[in-house]
DNA sequence: GTCATAAATTGTCCTAGACAAATTTTTAAT
DNA sequence: ATTAAAAATTTGTCTAGGACAATTTATGAC
């Protein structure tokens, strides 16, 4: 596997994963006749391990440290304590086929409404992905079969259940290069409950055109989402510059790992937890 | 503009846009305090013209002999034989709402029927889109709005209306690194108009990893796409190493502009334009 | 005209170095 | 001993210029 397809792959630039290799001796790649690296599959699912630990506020100098067995149990140390083991969720992570997969879910969001689905069925089957993915459990196939169908069915109640009559209208959409779009969409869909009427762009949007669209949208209000993958730095740039190119009345929502460490702005909310939204909705819009 | 931003933003290489500021003299990106490349606004939006022109066909080398003037001409004179003009989707393009567009697209769908829907309402609809951005009358926004109403609209057919009794089991997905997934959604619903029963895939997958959810699924045949900005001789490679793979009963097929030129495989198919799918489907699956 | 060979074009990889932002450690002061 | 400022370290992204294979175009022989 090239440094490019490696890359794409996991997550983590170019640059990042040749300086990896000079200053911590990881990952070195085998190389070809013409001395391009050449990733082995051993190397690949180390560097997600490693990728998934940074993640979680370890830093590379002493992630590297580490043997590959010691990352390991770092990260099940990391991750276990946080896991609410729900036994309800065991069939849909093992053998199910995507018709019975969509059935089930469908079920339980019946049983649960929207607001409880998303908290007690849907967060904690994406944990359990997680968790299932760490221990080897759960392929990344399968995690993404199941998260694809999950995404289907929530943005499905986005469209179908018509709202109530709120003038309120909100615009969920992601900056280019944000690829994670699953919390964006759990946002959309509890703001959808608490009966805003939430339009969700699916495909990314440079900064210059979110103004465009929420000013021909004639939207009160625009939410982004920056996961861990963006840069802190650069999330606090968009939205300032955002923040400005906009109408001080538009409201402006921001969520995600990347906006968590003390983003404050004049006129700009930060979403640090799903459970927030409803405040967060009362406070903006009455 | 960081070279970074604009690299994910257009859809070109760092190492290309630095290596055409080498050879072409452009663009010439204004510098830095440190010496970093930062990019105004007119250059990004001569470099989607020239990306759109690449993608037609032209060279880099005579793309840049070019002057910004000549450039839009050469563009809109390569476009304009392909529009078929059709005035009614002009309303569509300029002054809908999303609630609008959406109420729209499902009343030309209820009229039309899936298939005709696509090719003719849907297909010209993109075609117009491309167009309405290249003349500058349709902004980024507006054009990712109407595709992202589209997209969904299409995804719902795939769920609600249950296919007919086939036992024919198709899945669909894109390889990490292919971000362009409206052309597999078309296929996917011209394929479920034939009464398959297919399995769309909105998250990219490792190549890897696609041979355990065919098997897992136990699908009759996978479907990938592979747009212009995939790399031709990966595409050639990635699907020879999937036709290893794979159970050499479990059909491939490939589609997209990557795929066009003469990749000719054992038990592959591949799908030059949509309009051959009714065919590839009675020739694979009778 | 057709085919093989040579030349030009083009994108992606290479090395090695620099530096700012963020984080941690050390030092100084109360 | 706690806190604040300063210094050192860590980390990712940028820079430059070079190399080369794959592809496309031009040249020449038949």
């Amino acid at each position: 596997m090239t440094i490019q397809q490696l890359s794409n792959e996991i997550g983590i630039g170019i640059d990042t994963l040749r300086i990896w290799e000079r200053r911590y001796g990881f990952p070195i790649p085998t190389r070809s006749a013409r001395g391009h690296r050449s990733y082995s599959d051993d190397q690949i699912h180390e560097l997600r391990i490693v990728k998934k630990l940074q993640s979680l506020g370890h830093r590379p100098g002493k992630i590297f440290a580490l043997s590959s067995d010691e990352r390991q149990k770092l990260l099940t140390a990391t991750t276990e304590q946080e896991l609410t083991p729900n036994t309800a969720l065991q069939p849909l992570t093992k053998e199910l086929s995507p018709v019975q997969i969509n059935a089930e879910l469908r079920e339980q969001l019946q049983r649960l409404g929207l607001v409880s689905f998303i908290h007690q069925y849907a967060l904690p089957l994406l944990q359990t992905l997680d968790q299932g993915w760490t221990e080897g459990s759960i392929s990344i196939a399968r995690e993404h079969l199941i998260t694809d169908r999950l995404e289907e069915l929530l943005r499905e109640q986005l469209v179908t259940e018509q709202p109530t009559k709120s003038q309120k209208k909100l615009l969920f959409l992601t900056l280019s290069g944000e690829r994670h779009k699953l919390g964006l969409l759990l946002a959309a869909a509890l703001f959808h409950a608490e009966g805003i009427n939430c339009i969700l762009l699916n495909q990314e949007l440079p900064l210059s055109e979110v103004q465009k669209l929420t000013s021909e949208l004639q939207v009160d209000g625009v939410a982004l989402s920056f996961s861990c993958h963006y840069p802190a730095r650069q999330a606090k740039i968009d939205l300032a510059s955002l923040r400005n190119q906009l109408d001080p009345q538009v409201k402006l929502i921001a969520g995600g790992q990347a906006v968590q460490g003390g983003v404050t702005m004049q006129n700009l909310t930060i979403c640090t937890a799903l459970k927030q939204i409803p405040g967060i909705c009362s406070k903006l819009f009455t």
